[in-house]
DNA sequence: GACCAGGCACATC
DNA sequence: GATGTGCATGGT
């Protein structure tokens, strides 16, 4: 059976930046968290909302949900789209009540389809989030596509340019073995990489450990 | 000062 | 179905 190229691809990365101890979080509701406030921002200004809500005993779902939105909105300010985010915090901690009794350990054991479908439904939780929230939360084997694998992927011939999310989660999960450990790594290297040598407007393409891929 | 960062919803055509 | 816009902070 021949290697598929995704595979040697990720070989490459994960040789030359070695594991990534993804996602940073001590918990699954503050990985919960943290893919929320992420969406279109610097993980640095993420932290600092993190780190806010800790230092005022905030980082639970039900202190959270019961805090009201002007209080939250402080809190986690540094992650910008804050008035925003607040709503999709509490959204999503309405269903975590309702449905599961503000139990994430109840969430986790929902069939894996009907809850990503649960999760999508939430006002503010789209494919990237609800995928997020799926391998790095629950540890489900569901592939995260985000803004650096489109480029990337696209750059070097692997998807097409106009590959939908779904498109490119599927090639990946079909052309990639090793389940929800693989895809963790596969998508912080992704990120790590984004992050260093595939810039929106500034690639650094001749120093990128891809280069050869090509 | 411009551009960017681990998206998403909504309006409009 | 494709395309455009608002949301907002902090770093380079």
């Amino acid at each position: 059976m021949k290697r598929h190229r995704l595979q040697r691809v990720y070989g490459i990365l994960l040789e030359h930046f070695g594991p990534q101890h993804w996602w940073p979080g001590d918990s699954a509701f503050e990985i919960i968290v943290g893919a929320i406030l992420t969406q279109n921002t610097n993980w640095q200004n993420v932290a600092r909302a993190v780190e806010n809500l800790k230092r005022a005993s905030a980082l639970s779902a039900g202190k959270l949900r019961r805090m009201n939105n002007s209080a939250v909105a402080r809190l986690i300010r540094p992650s910008g789209y804050y008035r925003l985010k607040t709503k999709r915090l509490k959204n999503f901690l309405d269903v975590l009540h309702s449905s599961y009794g503000g139990s994430l350990a109840r969430m986790r054991r929902a069939p894996l389809a009907a809850l990503r479908q649960q999760l999508l439904s939430v006002n503010g939780i789209g494919p990237e989030t609800a995928d997020s929230i799926l391998l790095y939360a629950f540890n489900k084997p569901v592939f995260v596509v985000d803004a650096y694998t489109r480029r990337i992927f696209s750059r070097h011939g692997l998807v097409p340019a106009d590959a939908s999310y779904g498109d490119i989660q599927a090639y990946c999960m079909r052309n990639l073995a090793g389940g929800s450990g693989v895809f963790n790594e596969f998508h912080a290297l992704i990120v790590r990489l984004g992050k260093e040598y595939c810039l929106k407007t500034k690639p650094r393409c001749g120093s990128c450990p891809l280069k050869y891929e090509k």
